[in-house]
DNA sequence: GTATGCGGGTTAT
DNA sequence: ATAACCCGCATAC
C-alpha cells in the first residue's frame, strides 16, 4: 500500500498543547526529534516510541527583570549532569542575587509536557505532543549550543564581548536555519516592563515587517517576535501585528451562535485591547499553540460516563462548518478536527484522539474555585484552566490503545501505528511483530486516516455538538490549583523547582483589568451561558498559553483548523468534586493580591544601565547578564563559592523576602512528587478511565 | 562536555 | 497495567 499522507506539517520547533503533527521523512528536525523546549528523552519500555519530556525552563529565583526588561529564560541542559551544574549558578544578571533554579513544566496534569516520536515505515515522523507549557520558552538550543560552542576552550573573556560573539552566531545560525531569532531571545519582555518603556497602542513601535515575523526588532532589545498568545509571554509587537492575527471586521466581533469560534472571538478581543492593557509581547511562539490551549481543552464532565456515546452525536446545531474548515476565511479560522495541518478532514476530532493522555497524578492538586458553591456560570474568574489537562484520546502515540468505541477503519488505520504499549517493551514487541507482519497493509492506516475524506470527517465533526451542550450550566467547576498557588513539588528530581512564573499573575492581573468585569459584557448574540462560557475561556488563555503564533498564513489556517471548535466549551464539571484533572487559577482578587505582592518583592533592575542599550547592543565592557553557558566556563567552583560568600548577605535578605511571599511555594521539594501533596486532587482519569 | 537514545529498574496509582 | 522517573551505558558531535 502506498501511503496516502498527501501532506505533511511544517516543522515547528514550539509545539505547544496537545498537538499532532506528521512531518515528512525529509524533515532533518522531526527525525532528530528536535524542539526548541528542552525535553529530555523519558523511558517509556517501548522501542517503537520515543518519549520526551519537557524540563522547563531555568529562570531567576528572584525573577528578577533583565535590564533589557526580559526575564531570565535559560535553556536547561538535557544531560542531568550539566542541569545539576547549571542549577544555583547565580543569576546572570549581575544585578541580581537571585540563583537559577528550575521551573519545572507542569503542563500536563501536573507533569511534564510530553513528546512522544515515532516513525512510520516509510520515515514519515508522527509526532504528539500532551500538555501545555507552563512556563516561558527556554533560549532556543541554537543559541545556547552557539554560545557554548564559540566559548569553548576560552574561559576568561569579557562577558560583553562573549554576549556580542553569541548574539552573532546566533543570528548567524538562524539565518542559516532559515529563521529570524535573535540572541535576545534570552529576554522576556515583560508586558509591566514594556508599558514602562512606554509602548502603548500610540506608540510608535509599528513597524511595517510582515505580520507573522517581525524583523525590525523596533523598540526593544527582544525583536522579531512573531506574535502569539502566551501567559508568560506577550507580544511585543502586539499593537501592529494583532489585527492581522486576530482583527476580525466589526460583523465578526461577536462570534454568534458559534461558540467554538469563541475563543478566536476573544482573541480578536484581545488584540484590539489598548497596548496599555493588552499584553505587549510575545515571543516567537509558533502557532501550535492555538492547536490546544488557546481554545482551551476544558472538558466537560458529563463525558464521564467512559467517553462513549459522545462519538455518535450528530448534534450539529453549533458551528455550520464545512468539512475543509472554509470558514476560516471569514476570519474565524474554525477547526475541524485536531488533525495535522493540511487534514482538515483528519479523522480525529480532539476528544478522541487524546482520551486517555492525562497522566495520573493525585498530587496535583486540585481545588474547587471559590466560586464553585453553585453556579459555574456566575462569571467569576474561576479560572476553569484545564488546558493543562489533554482532551479526551482515542489513540495516542503515549498509550497507542484504543480507548472506546470507534469507528472500525478508525482502529484499524491508528491501532497498526500507534498501538505500542508504552509501558511494556514486550507488549511492544510483540505487536511490533504484529505491525511487521500486517505492515503491507496496515503500516500506512495513519496516512490513510490523515487522508480521509470529508465524509469521515463528517462523523468526527458531529461529535462536538453534544459536548457543548454538555457544557455545564450549572455545578460546580473544579479546578486544579496551579502549583504556583500551592505547592511546588517537582515531578521530576532532581530538578529544583521555582514558583510560578512571576508573569502569570501579571498576565493574569493585566487581562483581568482589561477585559474589565467582562461577563457584564455580553455579545448580543450570545446566550448567558455561552458569555460566560467565553469569559471563561478568556480565562483560561490568560492562565495558561493563549498562545498562537502563525509564522505563515498558511500555518494560520492550519493551525486553526487543528482545533475543534468545540473544545473551547468543554469543561469539567465537578459534580463529584472529584471528577477530573482541573486546572485553574485562583480567583482574580486572589492573583491581584499575589501579584501585588510579588511586584513588591521583585527585583526589578535598573533599566537605565549605561551598560545596556535598548537595542540589545552590550556598549561596555561589564554587561549586567552573564551568559552561564560560559560562566560555566568562566567560574571554577570555588569561584562560585567565593562569589556566593560575597553574596550570601544580601542575598539572604532577598531569600527571606522571597520565603515571605512564596510561603506557599517552597522552592525545594522532595523527590518524590507523590508527597506532600493535598489528597483532593484525584486522578484525572478516574471518571474516564476504569481501569485505573 | 554535552546531547541523545536505550534499557533495566523502582515507585506510585 | 500504566506512567513517571532514576540511573547507567553507549554513541555522536
Amino acid at each position: 500500500m502506498v501511503s496516502q499522507i498527501r501532506e505533511f506539517d511544517e516543522w515547528c520547533d514550539w509545539t505547544d498543547g496537545h498537538v499532532r503533527k506528521v512531518y515528512a521523512p525529509s524533515c532533518e528536525e522531526a527525525k532528530r526529534h528536535a524542539s526548541g523546549w528542552a525535553m529530555r528523552n523519558t523511558n517509556n519500555h517501548n522501542v517503537a516510541i520515543l518519549k520526551k519530556s519537557c524540563l522547563g525552563v531555568l529562570v531567576c529565583s528572584l525573577k528578577c527583570t533583565l535590564p533589557g526588561g526580559g526575564k531570565v529564560h535559560m535553556r536547561p541542559a538535557i544531560c542531568d549532569k550539566a542541569r545539576k551544574k547549571q542549577q544555583g549558578k547565580p543569576c546572570p544578571n549581575r544585578q541580581c542575587m537571585g540563583r537559577l533554579q528550575i521551573h519545572a513544566c507542569r503542563g500536563h496534569c501536573g507533569y511534564p509536557v510530553t513528546h512522544f516520536w515515532r516513525h512510520s515505515a516509510d520515515h514519515v515522523v508522527f509526532f504528539q505532543a500532551k500538555g501545555v507549557h507552563d512556563h516561558p520558552r527556554p533560549e532556543a538550543k541554537s543559541t545556547s549550543e552557539a554560545r557554548r560552542s564559540i566559548s569553548t576552550g576560552r574561559r576568561v573573556r569579557s562577558i560583553a564581548s562573549s554576549l556580542d560573539i553569541e548574539a552573532a552566531t546566533t543570528d548567524k545560525i538562524e539565518r542559516l536555519r532559515g529563521t529570524k531569532r535573535r540572541s535576545s531571545e534570552m529576554l522576556e519582555i515583560h508586558q509591566t516592563q514594556v508599558a514602562n518603556l512606554g509602548v502603548n497602542e500610540n506608540s510608535s513601535f509599528s513597524c511595517s515587517c510582515s505580520p507573522f515575523e517581525c524583523v525590525c526588532g523596533a523598540g526593544n532589545a527582544a525583536g522579531n517576535r512573531r506574535l502569539s498568545f502566551s501567559s508568560y509571554q506577550v507580544p511585543q509587537h502586539y499593537n501592529h501585528h494583532s489585527d492581522l492575527h486576530y482583527g476580525q471586521p466589526a460583523e465578526h466581533q461577536q462570534a454568534p451562535n458559534h461558540p467554538g469560534h469563541q475563543a478566536h472571538y476573544q482573541l480578536s478581543q484581545l488584540a484590539q485591547l489598548p497596548a496599555n492593557e493588552a499584553p505587549n509581547y510575545w515571543p516567537n511562539q509558533e502557532a501550535s499553540t492555538i492547536e490546544h490551549s488557546s481554545l482551551g481543552y476544558t472538558h466537560n464532565n458529563n463525558n464521564n460516563n467512559s467517553n462513549s456515546n459522545n462519538n455518535n452525536n450528530n448534534n450539529n446545531n453549533n458551528i455550520a462548518l464545512n468539512a475543509n474548515g472554509q470558514e476560516s476565511s471569514s476570519g474565524y479560522q474554525t477547526a475541524t478536527g485536531y488533525a495535522t495541518s493540511g487534514y482538515n478532514d483528519d479523522l480525529f476530532a480532539p476528544e478522541e484522539i487524546f482520551q486517555l493522555d492525562q497522566p495520573i497524578r493525585a498530587d496535583f492538586g486540585m481545588v474547587v474555585a471559590a466560586n464553585n458553591s453553585g453556579n459555574s456560570n456566575n462569571g467569576s474568574v474561576g479560572n476553569p484552566t484545564t488546558s493543562r489537562t489533554t482532551p479526551p484520546t482515542l489513540l495516542d502515540l503515549g498509550s497507542g490503545t484504543i480507548k472506546y468505541e470507534a469507528p472500525e477503519f478508525v482502529a484499524q488505520t491508528w491501532n497498526q501505528l500507534l498501538s505500542e504499549d508504552s509501558s511494556s517493551s514486550q507488549v511492544s514487541v510483540n505487536q511490533q511483530q504484529h505491525d511487521n507482519n500486517d505492515s503491507k497493509s496496515q503500516t500506512f492506516g495513519a496516512a490513510a486516516a490523515y487522508a480521509t475524506p470529508s465524509a469521515n470527517a463528517s462523523f468526527w465533526n458531529n461529535r462536538a455538538p453534544q459536548q457543548q451542550e454538555n457544557y455545564p450550566s450549572s455545578g460546580a467547576v473544579a479546578v486544579y490549583e496551579p502549583k504556583s498557588k500551592t505547592q511546588l513539588v517537582s515531578s521530576h528530581s532532581p530538578v529544583a523547582e521555582v514558583a510560578a512564573y512571576s508573569a502569570y499573575d501579571d498576565y493574569q492581573q493585566q487581562m483581568v483589568k482589561s477585559y474589565g468585569t467582562s461577563p457584564t459584557s455580553q455579545s448580543p448574540d450570545q446566550s448567558p451561558i455561552q458569555h460566560h462560557r467565553q469569559y471563561r475561556i478568556l480565562q483560561e488563555r490568560l492562565t495558561y498559553g493563549v498562545q498562537q503564533t502563525p509564522t505563515t498564513t498558511t500555518s494560520l489556517l492550519t493551525i486553526q483548523s487543528q482545533a475543534s471548535p468545540a473544545e473551547s466549551a468543554y469543561y469539567y464539571q465537578s459534580n463529584t468534586g472529584n471528577d477530573r484533572c482541573h486546572y485553574s487559577c485562583d480567583d482574580a482578587a486572589a492573583r491581584l493580591q499575589q501579584q501585588q505582592q510579588q511586584q513588591h518583592h521583585q527585583v526589578n533592575v535598573n533599566n537605565n544601565m549605561t551598560s545596556y542599550t535598548g537595542d540589545g547592543q552590550s556598549t561596555v565592557d561589564f554587561a549586567p547578564y552573564v551568559d552561564y553557558t560560559l560562566v560555566g566556563m568562566l567560574c571554577s567552583p570555588e569561584d562560585e563559592e567565593s562569589s556566593q560568600q560575597q553574596n550570601q548577605h544580601q542575598h539572604q535578605l532577598q531569600q527571606q523576602q522571597q520565603l515571605h511571599h512564596q510561603h506557599h511555594q517552597p522552592q525545594q521539594q522532595p523527590q518524590h512528587h507523590h508527597q506532600g501533596f493535598p489528597r483532593n486532587c484525584h486522578a484525572p482519569m478516574d471518571n474516564y478511565v476504569a481501569h485505573h
